[in-house]
DNA sequence: CCACTTGAGTAGGAAGACTATGTATGTAGA
DNA sequence: TCTACATACATAGTCTTCCTACTCAAGTGG
């Protein structure tokens, strides 16, 4: 039995900006496959807890980029011998992240124009 | 009588980060009261139409500002003639604007450091 | 007169994130 | 051994915010 203790009118607002998950997770397959928990402490461990990733995102994130074959998965034991889900880019994926990554560097220095410019 | 000749499948992706607007509008109205309309030309002006604030983005925008007293706004009359609603903003919106500035400047960076460093 | 731009607005829906759950197993420590 | 914790995957429900599509209206230029 869990109950919350507060659910807070105020919100503790994102960790992340909507649609850049999936980039970041191409960004850290593009580095070598890696099983879905391990693609949410790479993140944070990268951006020095900066970003956190919650379970919540991730593995819907995870589904829908597989729906869409830019990553396929394979059930897989590793050394911890609990069997993991190993994700790795697609060739489509690939083709993906280089677009995503172009869009974030525009829009990110459009963004920046307007702060700095007014 | 209006009829959608093709709601596309394949989206025709964002013109912004889903979070930034609010962020942009403050900013603009950091560098004095404008009218809805006008804010809109001005981002796209200043980010080189990079980015395109669709109507019915902007004016929900507007109005969740103005609820959260972030902004205020009143009718007036200017050179065209034409009345608009003139917004500027609050005590708590430049207080609003230093803060999500702040966020989106960590935010980014982490962003960047994950797309550089894998 | 007509088309275009300016100007404000709403309704409806899609997308994506978060919270809150649930399940299960391996591992370290008391 | 029992217990706590980290690992690991997953989904339901809700919320926020965006976009598309549309309406209405008043100036402006041809």
């Amino acid at each position: 039995m869990y109950v919350d203790v507060l659910t807070m009118a105020g919100k503790s607002k994102n960790d992340l900006l909507s649609g850049t998950l999936d980039l970041l997770v191409l960004r850290v397959l593009d580095a070598g496959p890696r099983h879905g928990y391990s693609i949410a402490r790479r993140i944070e461990q990268i951006s020095e807890d900066v970003l956190a990733v919650q379970q919540g995102s991730l593995y819907p994130a995870l589904h829908r980029l597989e729906d869409k074959a830019l990553v396929e998965a394979s059930w897989e034991i590793g050394e911890s011998k609990k069997p993991a889900k190993v994700y790795r880019l697609t060739k489509a994926g690939k083709a993906q992240l280089e677009k995503e990554t172009q869009s974030w560097v525009s829009v990110s220095a459009a963004i920046n124009l307007v702060l700095s410019k007014a």
